[in-house]
DNA sequence: CTTATTTCAGATATACTGATATTA
DNA sequence: CTAATATCAGTATATCTGAAATAA
């Protein structure tokens, strides 16, 4: 011992509970979780989730044009697609190297996301999170605002 | 091709966006980069930041329990102690292997995380946040409703 | 020549499952 | 004997950075 803190306890910050981002982060740790389980059942990560949400809202889009999108990088994207490719999810129509690609969903990826739409639906119900629908809507709305917040700095 | 999905555009769920919890996953994931890169400006990563305010606010526990708070598994949470032992930032009293340890914060660990505290503090302010102070109270009231729904199931 | 895009290679981090040893 | 704890080993996954090739 002898280098073993022995000041009161207690985080100098005050209560962590009280620090928003950090509750959203441990927040986000248990919602997470449930997104995995849930979309493990149609056969997809969480990311890939996302990523074939976007193709399908935005059809024709270049890998890079993707990972700003996403905002991962090119390199990783580029793995993500690989992924889903091998799952016969999307099409890459590809020229030689420095060419931009265009992504596609294919009829097996929109498959996969029409089943797992109504599970991602089930575990989002104002219900399922402990909400009513009033508090749903007003936390959807107030995370928007911070998203929003931290993209555009 | 021939199976790249020719339909209409658009998730059949409708707006992403009105999705909650994918909302926040996806505004978690824009708050974590913050939150790397300003922890790592006291050399600490977010997990490592959340377990040594953990030890803080409860000190003498051991890592099962630990593990149990944090929601992680005992191994996970062993490598992490595993990686601030290294840094010197808390200590284990252990005894052989089957004997519960006791975690406690060192000199070190302290002033890393009272390094810390102004930057984590600075980054949740309701204006950093993008939100009126009514607001991010508010968020931050759901988001432990949330939690607790999740956490309880 | 400069910039954007994709890809290859390597490094790193993180958390998991399963098995083992020890203690209460 | 059983339950809890910590640890070891192996695996999987998900990023990232850096470098290279190609195209506009």
């Amino acid at each position: 011992m002898g280098d073993v803190e022995q000041r009161n306890p207690g985080w100098s910050g005050g209560d962590p509970g009280q620090v928003t981002g950090w509750t959203l982060v441990r927040t986000h740790h248990a919602v997470a979780r449930r997104f995995v389980d849930t979309l493990a059942r149609a056969g997809l990560t969480p990311t890939q989730f996302g990523v074939l949400v976007q193709v399908v809202s935005d059809p024709g889009l270049s890998q890079a044009e993707l990972a700003r999108r996403v905002l991962v990088t090119p390199q990783s994207i580029g793995e993500l697609l690989t992924s889903l490719e091998r799952l016969g999810h999307i099409t890459r129509r590809r020229g030689p190297r420095g060419k931009a690609s265009v992504v596609q969903v294919t009829k097996s990826g929109r498959s996969a996301l029409d089943r797992a739409t109504p599970l991602v639906q089930a575990m989002n119900t104002p219900q399922a999170l402990g909400l009513t629908p009033d508090e749903d809507e007003t936390l959807n709305a107030l995370l928007h605002k911070v998203l929003a917040a931290m993209t555009d700095s």
